[in-house]
DNA sequence: AGCCTAACGGCACTACGTGCCATTAGCAAG
DNA sequence: CTTGCTAATGGCACGTAGTGCCGTTAGGCT
């Protein structure tokens, strides 16, 4: 009889695919700010939820976990790295087509700069998000490594599944650093050319000894100890297109 | 009056750090077999610590959380790199003194191989597991990280730290990558060798570079849509350089 | 023999994560 | 407009991890 009804839910928003990356972000949103506000073990999911407008139970239905909260979307990078490396031109250095796949990564931070600050001052301070978030880099990490382990089984490298993890893992170390510093600077940093600059250093430990490719730089060699290279080009050119050219004329040179 | 008593508990074994660790072994032995019979998840702390004859209060004061009974002494580990570290000749290459600190890692598993290969199987099976373990080589990465970083910095590496974030990631990956084949074939493989065969192919992908000076990159700026840059170097110069300067004079046309 | 430190067990409590179910919003069809 | 279906949501209950607290007592010391 008086079955007190258990109470009106908020409009369901979660039967449109926008409408669940809205109420996925407005959790997000809601949890990291609780958390930098109360600290994370401090903060209930009852706490994140109720911020959010919804029942505790839904929080669980869109995270899995309270950690995954602020974690938003490795689902997507890692699709859209394998997209990448389909795409790829086949005859591209692999560990460059590596890097070119890891930079999506840091367009992900870049592109959400507000919540990757914050997430970031999180995942310095709590030891649990700071494993989960390694634990993260850690699939990236796997996905690379695949890619390259196949890569390098093309040429022939007898010790392709060594060599791939070991320059998977340098990989990601690039870009974790690069993205941390960046980070850390607030996102006031200039962030491509630094990215550039530490995914060169790998490119050029991991390159293929595959020997030439076409290079639009010409080198002009003389005899003598050192050849000289010498690049032309604009600055419309983008960074990483300029290091691959460099890279690819200098290898030409049997560097 | 018939307070019985809260129970007669086992004898008393962590008074002496003998009996400490012989009890964290059992405990860890303990839980390893269930875990592998019945599951990771469908294990309780209680049934653990019940088949160690202690109580489920004693299991959390020997280890904070259920994940971290499978391991060990990461602590031990890493103290025991810094010794390798602070005793190791300062003339000899960075990348080769923390090859030789992480090897330590392979020594503690090969001398518990039954553990080691049933801690496998797990972290193989358990995502939880995994993570925790992910989690723990990158503890061994950022000493190793820090490591190199002061040494690279003393070799007026102005890329230290970058540098020493990859190599260290190349480190611990080679060494995972050696460690996970040879807990794959059972402990039956040869390991020593491979191992020196992987940390070559690190060692010879960082080697140091105090050889060569970089050369200047003339920014040779036109006044039109798309500025002009002449770069000129010597194949001597190692590529990182190459980029350092390109993407300076780049940002210096005003890019 | 008597004390003292601390290892241990038990209890209670909070919170995470999950299975289950009733409710009902939103949509499609009549 | 009405009816019915689907699934998103909230609430409830339950098991379990992890922690604070306290009483008990083993093992060592004087």
């Amino acid at each position: 009889m008086t079955d007190l009804p258990r109470r009106a839910p908020a409009t369901r928003v979660g039967t449109t695919p926008a409408g669940r990356r809205q109420l996925r972000r407005t959790l997000t949103t809601a949890a990291i700010d609780l958390f930098l506000a109360n600290g994370y073990e401090a903060t209930t999911v009852d706490e994140i939820a109720a911020a959010a407008g919804v029942g505790r139970r839904t929080f669980f239905r869109y995270f899995g976990a309270k950690e995954d909260v602020i974690f938003a979307n490795h689902d997507e990078i890692v699709a859209e790295m394998e997209l990448v490396f389909d795409a790829a031109d086949p005859a591209r250095e692999p560990v460059e087509v590596a890097c070119a796949a890891v930079g999506l990564v840091l367009d992900y931070y870049v592109a959400d700069l507000e919540i990757s600050v914050k997430r970031f001052a999180l995942t310095r301070t709590v030891p649990t998000l700071r494993d989960k978030e390694v634990a993260t880099v850690d699939r990236y990490q796997r996905v690379l490594a695949r890619y390259l382990q196949r890569r390098f089984a093309e040429q022939d490298d007898e010790l392709a599944g060594t060599r791939a993890a070991i320059a998977a893992a340098a990989i990601a170390a690039a870009n974790n650093h690069v993205l941390r510093r960046w980070l850390r600077s607030g996102g006031k940093d200039e962030i491509a050319g630094s990215a550039e600059q530490a995914f060169a250093l790998v490119i050029d430990a991991f390159r293929g000894r595959d020997s030439s490719r076409p290079a639009a730089a010409a080198t002009g060699s003389g005899d003598g100890a050192a050849d000289t290279v010498v690049a032309v080009m604009t600055t419309a050119t983008p960074l990483h297109e300029v290091v691959r050219q460099v890279s690819a004329a200098l290898r030409g040179a049997d560097r």
